[in-house]
DNA sequence: GACCAGGGCCGGC
DNA sequence: GCCGGCCCTGGT
């Protein structure tokens, strides 16, 4: 019998959460359920009653979950302190008030953000699951279905840059390769990050081969949970011509910035300028 | 079928 | 600091 245990949480939507393109392992599954592969574990999730529920014991949940979820940040009191007059983050942030910034394992943000370069987010799924299925360990879940962990660098290092590319990886298949074999070799070593600033770690991830500055932002934000990193991409480098012409107050928004970049993007990719499905161009 | 853009980066200038 | 080239796919 599958394990649940359910609760009532505030800003929290597990779909707003899977689109915002954070994480590329977590898919609607059927009715209205989804799925999650993380840290080698899988987990259902699905809200009931105004309340969400996972498929896992209350011990897996304060172990794992509750962290991942990143339980402990209240993201009402983040987006009661953005600046009223500021009408198009106010309604960004309003749309996207169920998403939160996973705390997920560094080594797949690292891969799965060289992955999404010039890419699109439909495309750095199939590739990510492609990549685990090939280079991750299968296990069973509790339904008796196999599932596949992401790779570790270890198993990422040894599979030839030609291997990588019949994952439909393209130019990026040489970046994970040589970062795959720069931490195996000892050359570039993940644990000492977590301990630097967000401008250090940034400067550090840099020097990975295929890590640029928006890559390293990205990393910092969902790899390191740097709140102030602000990843500026195409989505986000349109809204701020768009809307902030004078510039974005990052000042204003110092030690989570980066959460106000997650409601702009996820707004923008889903209702903006070039959304489809709003059948419009207005944003009010 | 041609063309373009998608959570950019590298290398040459 | 700027710019051409890059893998591949899905959408017009």
């Amino acid at each position: 019998m599958e394990p649940m245990i359910k609760m009532n949480v505030d800003n929290f939507r597990i779909e707003q959460i899977a689109d915002s393109g954070q994480c590329f392992r977590m898919n609607s599954i059927e009715n209205g359920r989804y799925s999650v592969i993380a840290f080698g574990e899988y987990l259902e999730l699905w809200h009931e009653e105004g309340q969400v529920c996972f498929s896992c014991s209350q011990e897996e949940y304060e172990q794992l979950w509750h962290s991942y979820f990143d339980m402990d940040t209240d993201y009402g009191r983040m987006r009661k302190q953005i600046d009223p007059s500021d009408e198009y983050l106010i309604c960004a942030a309003e749309y996207g008030s169920g998403i939160r910034i996973l705390r997920q394992e560094l080594w797949e943000v690292i891969v799965t953000f060289l992955i999404s370069q010039q890419n699109n987010m439909k495309r750095i799924r199939k590739c990510t699951e492609t990549l685990c299925q090939q280079y991750g360990e299968g296990k069973t879940n509790f339904k008796g279905n196999v599932f596949y962990s992401f790779p570790t660098a270890e198993a990422l290092a040894e599979v030839s840059e030609e291997e990588l590319r019949a994952c439909n990886l393209g130019y990026r298949a040489k970046y994970i390769k040589r970062t795959a074999q720069a931490v195996v070799d000892g050359n570039f070593s993940l644990s000492p990050l977590f301990d630097l600033e967000y401008e250090e770690a940034k400067k550090e991830l840099i020097k990975l081969y295929g890590v640029g500055v928006k890559v390293a932002d990205c990393i910092c934000l969902f790899g390191l949970h740097h709140v102030d990193a602000f990843p500026i991409d195409t989505h986000i480098l349109k809204v701020l011509e768009c809307y902030y012409p004078n510039g974005f107050p990052l000042e204003r928004y110092q030690g989570f910035a980066g959460i106000l970049q997650q409601y702009a993007f996820y707004y923008d990719v889903n209702h903006g300028l070039n959304a489809k499905g709003t059948g419009s161009s207005t944003i009010r």
